[in-house]
DNA sequence: GTTTTTGCAAAGTATTTGCAAATGG
DNA sequence: CCATTTGCAAATACTTTGCAAAAAC
């Protein structure tokens, strides 16, 4: 049981989450994919996004609004969303890591993963409003 | 305009979260403050909770779940969210004012505020499976 | 009296699920 | 063939909203 068969839909999932650098929400990687494959349903996304997500080929994560979105980086990395236009922007550094080490000292529990979330003016949006101001 | 009266549903929301340390959601304070006002909606709880946080007098976040969670602690500090019982703990270490130096650095936009969650295996149930192990 | 807030119900999102048909192995 | 996956639609979960009545000032 549960032996895992192909799927064209899981493919075009996976491929479009590796293809693409932002961090779609399940209807935006329906959306895009409608454009291909103009019978899939929503449902087959999520079904597939959360498949994915166990067998941990993707990963999973809020940004703090209420919709889950996907990445298929899966190095340690945190997130920058922008409260201008809603832009989920990749940080780099590896805090986890280290803040993940900073945590388990003090917890009797056990830490399996740590998100990272920023908040603030992304740059694009920094520049627009300099711009407005100086008119 | 928008001179914010009184309003008793909105003290005993606020006051609910500054004595109670779990992290609730908009409907675990419904449920409760049903107890002492059976008149008390919803849509208040929310509309209330939406407000004071834009007041800056109590925080929102999320713990990765579907749901908002709602607190009254406005020190830095991050959270741990069991995924065995879905507790969401406190943890007291300040990385945030760390990371946020260190995120700066490397980065064009303006970082405002800045969440960590980790997530694993609170203490209790952590102790729970050992018992059941040795049994 | 005027403005804000409330309760209620309806609407709006996001996500999950049941089921018969289609597909994969 | 049998197990898994799909599309569709209905169901669920969470949150927001319109509106007339109630409360605050």
């Amino acid at each position: 049981m549960q032996a895992l068969k192909y799927s064209r839909q899981r493919e075009a999932i996976k491929e479009l989450l590796i293809t693409r650098k932002d961090h779609p929400t399940a209807d935006m990687i329906y959306t895009e994919l409608r454009r291909t494959q103009p019978n899939i349903s929503l449902g087959t996304v999520y079904r597939n996004l959360a498949l994915l997500a166990e067998l941990g080929e993707i990963k999973k994560f809020s940004a703090g609004d209420g919709v889950d979105r996907y990445e298929a980086d899966l190095t340690p990395h945190s997130h920058f969303v922008c409260r201008e236009c809603g832009a989920v922007l990749d940080m780099k550094l590896d805090h986890q890591t280290k803040i993940r080490h900073l945590a388990e000292k003090n917890f009797e529990g056990i830490i399996e993963d740590c998100s990272v979330n920023f908040y603030g003016i992304c740059p694009a949006c920094k520049q627009k409003s300099k711009k407005q101001k100086s008119s």
